[in-house]
DNA sequence: CTGGATTGATAAACCGGTATAGCTCCCGAA
DNA sequence: TTCGGGAGCTATACCGGTTTATCAATCCAG
């Protein structure tokens, strides 16, 4: 027979439908012995719920949804996102609930997914990634009524429930390493300003400037492109004061800097120390390797999932986990200045 | 109201559930003035199908499904896969058809989702990478019965749909240009042997060995990581009468190579051409930039799309469906030997 | 002018589960 | 002895669509 229906468990059993739904669902109703017949006997058959009929009847769809707004360029080569997904999944897969990707150009293209998902009932919840400042997102899945979480950014106003590290903290410390091998010229070359997580690693640097004795720490946006990283770092090491040290927000534009440094003769970590603000492959492929902080992105994303399950679960409490902070690995691109 | 449901539009029109029905899937039973009429109701409603709903009656879902089997660490690196479901969802969102991503650890583990999701219905179809010498995939989705297309290789015995490139002739024009600049001894650094694609390579660089005139052109294989790829070019690079171009599976392993040759004093492309069989940013970051082999992924992609869901359609009937060749973008790596 | 085919629409069954009202026992307390 | 009440189960409505059998009205050919 092919496809067993809880129709075919019950005549096999010789019970009602009802019985059958409360035995494989572990709800009271039925007698022990019964259950387990029941039971055996799905099992026998292999029977395995359609996930539609369970979805319109109850209204859950056991499947959550995950929009990444980026032109699929830049993508690719941070491993961030993998990292990420494999996390969120296995945090899903205790629950065996799917996951939904989508890959958009815009925040409006995600935003109208999150509307279609809604009123197709795709998903029972989602997961955001990038949090801008005043990110319009917030209020439509709020207004959507779409359990949601948000992953490295708290919420705010109590909004959404979240998943976050602390960037603020891991920025200082990478600062006061700098500070510590003797640097004074530090310089920040950071992403997207309209980002959250930007934002707070620029002020961390301008906090921390006085307090270490920095000359200049001037912050530096990019769009978070190889291109614009090395162009900036460029600007930089011709300044006739220029900094000896460098701290790039991702590995990409950190990998770029580092090129445009032994393109104009500056060597690493001789002349110029290079952080990076995030660690993968890249930044042990390089000769020198790269100093860079590591954060258990793996872990994030199955934190996040949790707490989106949770959320599902109860929407009306919201939780706002923190993770472990991020530590720097220190490799070879990090040195006292000359 | 929240969520239309086609009762509300047919009491609103007047008319019966069927009617809508019909008139919102385009089938005839129903008159074009009624049919507008209706249209135009739903579209005031803002009405979306609910998918459950319709994946209940109808035995669609919607949805596909596409399962990498590979460890998370080497997945974020490579900039194929982001273009590749990139252009996955490009030729889905047309028909406004969701993608199911997963992310496992071996060719078990997707069996195993297959069978689930074959189990409870939640996909129409599936896309297959990385296709293996006697892939068990191949036999486990015919038995159940699951569409699916191949990409990157022969569905093999008229099996499965596929999508494919010329493996051979863009490492035949690969070759042919090394050999053009003068090199004789050309080795090439392979990926997993019992992957189709690797195999096709090998033996395209055997094949075109003699013709030639190459001295000696050995294909050695790896697991596609960072580390085989520069434990190979060590081990290359010290022999006595070592290679003068180096071709790489991957642009991750070139990199490697690159590294290794720096290490070790030998300039390129003074010394040592290098060329990577997949291009990405990672190639263009490099100093000198590699010499990579340009495939249009995001194409690749939205044909296998479309491929799926022609044969999702019409399942008698399997389509092999060849791409454009791949074309030899050459930059600073490559050079005459000395 | 009549019979058969065609068009436009309806009512109802159906998909595979979940939720609920209600029925039948059986047990214990008054 | 009777009655209340809970345990165990059945029957059935329901979720939101699709599909089919049916039927009335219209049209065309003979």
């Amino acid at each position: 027979m092919a496809r067993p229906t809880i129709a075919d468990i019950a005549t096999r059993a010789g019970v009602s439908k009802g019985a059958v739904s409360f035995a494989l669902n572990g709800r009271p109703g039925v007698s022990d012995a019964t259950r387990e017949r029941i039971l055996k006997i799905a099992e026998q058959m292999s029977w395995r719920p359609h996930s539609a009929a369970r979805a319109l009847g109850a209204s859950r769809v056991d499947s959550v949804g995950m929009v990444i707004a980026r032109p699929a360029r830049t993508l690719g080569v941070e491993p961030f996102f993998a990292h990420l997904l494999s996390g969120v999944q296995s945090g899903l897969s205790a629950e065996s609930i799917s996951l939904q990707l989508l890959i958009v150009e815009d925040t409006a293209a995600e935003i109208e997914v999150y509307r279609r998902w809604t009123s197709e009932h795709r998903v029972d919840g989602v997961i955001l990634v990038d949090l801008t400042v005043k990110d319009p997102r917030v209020d439509e899945l709020r207004s959507l009524e779409l359990p949601a979480v948000v992953i490295g950014g708290r919420g705010g106003k109590g909004a959404l429930a979240s998943v976050w590290a602390d960037d603020r903290d891991a920025m200082l410390s990478i600062v006061e390493y700098l500070a510590a091998l003797g640097h004074r010229r530090i310089a920040h070359v950071a992403g997207t300003p309209n980002f959250q997580h930007t934002q707070r690693r620029i002020r961390a640097v301008r906090d921390a400037a006085p307090r270490l004795g920095l000359l200049d720490a001037p912050s530096l946006t990019t769009d978070f492109s190889d291109s614009e990283g090395a162009a900036i770092t460029r600007k930089l090491l011709s300044q006739s004061d220029r900094p000896t040290a460098i701290v790039y927000d991702s590995d990409v534009m950190a990998v770029a800097g580092l090129g445009v440094a032994m393109e104009m003769g500056v060597s690493v970590p001789g002349d110029l120390s290079i952080v990076a603000f995030d660690d993968s492959i890249l930044t042990q492929l390089m000769h020198p390797a790269l100093t860079a902080l590591s954060r258990d992105t793996f872990d994030f994303g199955r934190q996040a999932a949790e707490v989106l399950l949770e959320t599902i679960a109860d929407p009306t409490t919201v939780v706002n986990r923190r993770t472990p902070d991020p530590v720097l690995t220190v490799r070879e691109s990090t040195a006292p200045p000359s």
